[in-house]
DNA sequence: ATAATTTCTTGATGTACATCAATGCATAGG
DNA sequence: CCTATGCATTGATGTACATCAAGAAATTAT
């Protein structure tokens, strides 16, 4: 647990960094955030005062958040190997945060088709089991949108 | 940790209930919902093996979801106090989880107006810290539409 | 203070998806 | 088995928001 104190304008993490960090915001702002295929920015979450800010991502594998500071901001570091031994509970709720953030970019950034395709790889079990209209409304559009989602790729695939 | 057996189409919890469970399941497929002010359902989460399905809410606060087996299912039951007593820890995180549910179930069932004005009552600090593009990128629409959103907003209160 | 950059606003136009409506297919219950 | 209810698809139309563009206001740097 390393305190430090960052200038406006700071950048502690980039999208494909391997070890990200977990940042404590004692005072200050930080902001994290991803950018998508299109260039464009999604603010994934800010941090005041007594916020925690961190990427979910899986230990090891290169995080999908950038993480900035967008006023001066005193913050504690901490690694995330060193809270799992803290408390290894945590370990089972990290998954459900892993799901929880893709979920919150994807509804930023994708449209009907990308859900879709991000819904499938994701839950290949599902798909099969619930009718499409609960598809649908897990992804945030209708079901004529998803049903000609469906026909659209249907047609490229043969 | 009670195990029981539902069958499709049992209802476990609706909205506003007050003792809100932590449900593991063990096989079959549980479903998570809410109903918007329009009457629509937006599925949070489904909950297939191994899953652990809840709603985020406050202890003794009404609930925000509706839990219900779309599969003939196998659950394992808990209750939050349960939980908490074995690791305390958890603490810190459900408030983050509840943040980012709320999150979820915003991005999936508001329109522009609705979003910003969540926004500002959760984020009351933040709003005059940071830029409106940052804000507008948070919510997932553009600064234009948010300059749009704030004109109509301004108008109504005078 | 002045210039340079960024932010905010406003208008015109475009588009992805929603909504409404009708029809053919499944699936479940009597 | 037949009927009823729900599900998926398709077409026509509507709409909220995106995009593009330009100018005004505010902030930052020199």
């Amino acid at each position: 647990m390393k305190k430090v104190h960052v200038k406006k304008g700071t950048v502690l993490q980039r999208k494909g960094d391997l070890s990200s960090k977990v940042y404590l915001v004692e005072s200050g702002l930080l902001r994290s955030y991803t950018i998508d295929g299109k260039g464009k920015e999604h603010i994934y979450m800010f941090g005041p005062e007594n916020w925690i800010v961190a990427d979910n991502c899986q230990l090891n594998e290169p995080c999908q958040l950038f993480i900035d500071a967008i006023e001066n901001s005193i913050i504690n570091i901490t690694t995330k190997e060193e809270l799992l031994k803290s408390s290894p509970d945590l370990k089972a709720l990290a998954k459900r945060l892993r799901v929880m953030q893709n979920r919150i970019i994807m509804l930023m950034s994708s449209n009907a088709k990308e859900r879709y395709e991000h819904f499938i790889t994701t839950y290949p079990n599902v798909t099969q089991r619930v009718p499409l209209k609960m598809i649908a409304s897990y992804l945030g559009i209708t079901p004529e949108a998803l049903s000609r989602v469906r026909h659209q790729l249907s047609q490229k695939n043969g």
